[in-house]
DNA sequence: GCCGTTTTCGGCCCGACTGTTTTCAGTCG
């Protein structure tokens, strides 16, 4: 069982809890659990399984939930959650997902009504049922038909690449006159892969005016509130709701630290205030005595009052950032001007949209010292793979092109299929003629974990290999990573010299932030690369360099932030 | 249910907005 799996049956527990009414700190901690299992390194089945660790050295693990987790891995569930099943049928833990429509208000519903799909909630809705309800009303009704309807429409989460333009949409469209600063905050300002909204600060003495522009935007589609200092919507055809703040600059810093989160990270840093006779809120930092003001119109501050260094947004995930920023061991993060070249593009050759010559050019438009070219090989037949004669012919232009003086340097490259056994696509001597080999896995990923491991540990076994691509082959919003034992393939990359790709590409963003902590703590190294299809696409190396920031990378951690030279030397020596 | 530089018991972050109400509970972030 995957941690992912864990973590569903986790949270599902929660919701039940907190439909039935149960104590909210239990229910959180259900949640928290939820979290960390989630993104934990290591599976959590292995480590029930081996009798010397324990789980509850797991951070939000104790004796209780060690308890449930061992249920849940021994047979799918727990007693809690089988209990509150038979009163909560599953498919009402849906109804959370409605907008306006929280768990007391579905207890409330389902305590008058038997009711259990969406399709019954919406009839409810329709047949003017809930009004009856106290503290329930028609608004209420109209809301949970128009979510309703959203629900049905979209998942709810979007790529950060479709909030970076939503954002850059929108602070056109605020910014005014007396409109000082349009400010992203939330998760997109984290950086993290996927964002559920956009919140945006707006200062300044007509920040009001901007909340007007907002609600009367051609692209909103709906308003779900507008109050004196805030307004909320959902804009474009996909719906993703836009919360926009007015804020007077004496609490902006506050109110961008708040606004950023993480929620853990924010609860520890309020816990922290609090223990040091203050209190925090999106107005200021005040004394608890007094309610003097200490901090709040720069984040710097913030952090500064708190005796912390201002720590970076990408870090704020309360997954020791604090406790790094108060011994002074933050990690100095690799920056996207750190970046000298691009090492996963494709061609015409094979299924990209621009030639050699134009993906060159847009590389050394954005500066970069050199690239490689790593088109599919012959596995991908669809897109046209490249077969071993083919990759000498092309290994000869590049050697062709380098000697014209390109001004780039351009390596010779392959994005190599690891075939179902972990033998490589290609024959070894075709594979030799090539400056870099990426190996990447693009079939049979419904193997078993055990199965999928033997065949990445075989795959990095290959000499030619330096390069592991986008290593779990996850597609975000659509395909889940397989399932393999990442700490054994990342330390076996490690041990033999192996990049691990951070896989730039907005749909992918692979390795991700936990993975990448846990790989660099076995030793190994990285790649950022954007997979790019097209010259534009270069253009995505910020979201990977975003992802290893988030994953505390240093620009030391990171081979193609290295000069040209010192490049094409590490490229000859593999371990 | 977790956790400990005030603690093994008693805390656990804080506030705006909405709708349904005549003072506030629920939802949301």
């Amino acid at each position: 069982m995957e941690n992912s799996e864990i973590a569903d049956v986790l949270e599902e527990t929660a919701d039940l809890m907190e439909i039935a009414a149960e104590d909210g700190f239990r229910v959180n901690s259900y949640r928290k659990a939820a979290r960390t299992v989630k993104d934990y390194p290591e599976r959590v089945v292995d480590i029930l399984a081996d009798p010397a660790r324990k789980v509850t050295d797991i951070p939000g693990i104790g004796k209780g939930l060690a308890a449930v987790l061992a249920e849940i891995v021994d047979h799918g569930s727990c007693e809690r959650r089988d209990a509150l099943l038979q009163k909560f049928p599953p498919t009402t833990l849906e109804f959370l997902k409605i907008q306006g429509l929280g768990p007391k208000s579905i207890a409330l519903i389902l305590e008058h009504y038997r009711i259990s799909t969406i399709d019954d909630l919406e009839r409810l809705a329709k047949e003017e049922k809930l009004r009856v309800l106290p503290r329930m009303g028609a608004k209420l009704e109209e809301k949970v038909l128009r979510s309703i309807a959203q629900y049905r429409m979209r998942s709810g989460r979007y790529l950060l690449s479709y909030a970076d333009s939503m954002a850059t949409e929108l602070e056109a469209v605020l910014r005014g006159d007396g409109v000082d600063s349009v400010t992203p905050a939330g998760s997109f300002r984290r950086g993290r892969e996927t964002v559920g909204d956009l919140d945006l600060l707006v200062t300044g003495p007509e920040a009001a005016a901007a909340l007007d522009r907002f609600v009367a935007y051609s692209r909103v589609e709906e308003v779900l509130g507008r109050g004196e200092n805030k307004a909320s919507a959902k804009v474009g055809r996909e719906g993703l709701q836009v919360d926009v703040r007015a804020l007077p600059p004496a609490s902006f810093g506050t109110a961008l630290q708040y606004f950023t989160g993480s929620k853990d990270h924010n609860v520890a840093l309020r816990t922290r205030a609090v223990r040091m006779g203050l209190k925090l809120s999106e107005y200021g930092l005040f004394r608890s005595e007094g309610a003097a003001r200490v901090a709040g119109e720069t984040e710097a501050g913030v952090y500064e009052a708190l005796g912390l260094p201002w720590i970076p947004p990408e870090l704020r995930e309360n997954s020791g950032e604090i406790e790094a920023a108060e011994a002074g061991r933050l990690p100095e993060l690799v920056d996207l001007s750190d970046m000298r070249g691009d090492l996963h593009m494709h061609t015409v050759a094979t299924d990209g949209r621009g030639t050699l010559e134009e993906m060159a050019a847009a590389a050394r438009d954005r500066g970069y010292r050199y690239i490689a070219i790593t088109d599919h090989s012959k596995a991908l037949a669809m897109a046209n793979g490249l077969d071993e004669k083919r990759v000498v012919a092309f290994a000869r232009q590049v050697r062709e092109i380098n000697r014209d003086g390109p001004g780039i340097r351009i390596f010779s490259g392959i994005e190599c299929d690891i075939l179902k056994d972990g033998a490589m696509d290609l024959a070894d001597d075709a594979l030799a003629e090539l400056d870099l080999v990426i190996g990447s896995v693009h079939s049979h990923m419904n193997q078993e974990s055990a199965e999928m491991t033997d065949r990445l540990l075989r795959a990095l076994a290959c000499p030619h290999l330096r390069v592991l691509g986008h290593p779990t082959g996850r597609i975000l919003l659509h395909r889940d990573p397989f399932p393999f034992d990442f700490d054994r393939v990342a330390a076996e990359a490690a041990a033999r010299g192996v990049w691990l790709e951070i896989n730039a590409s907005p749909e992918r963003l692979d390795l991700h932030a936990p993975l990448i902590r846990a790989a660099k703590a076995k030793g190994a190294r990285f790649t950022i690369s954007t997979d790019a299809h097209h010259p534009q696409q270069l253009a995505n190396m910020r979201y990977g360099v975003t992802m290893a920031r988030r994953g505390w990378l240093g620009k030391t951690d990171i081979v193609n932030t290295l000069a040209a030279g010192d490049f094409a030397a590490a490229l000859r020596k593999r371990l």
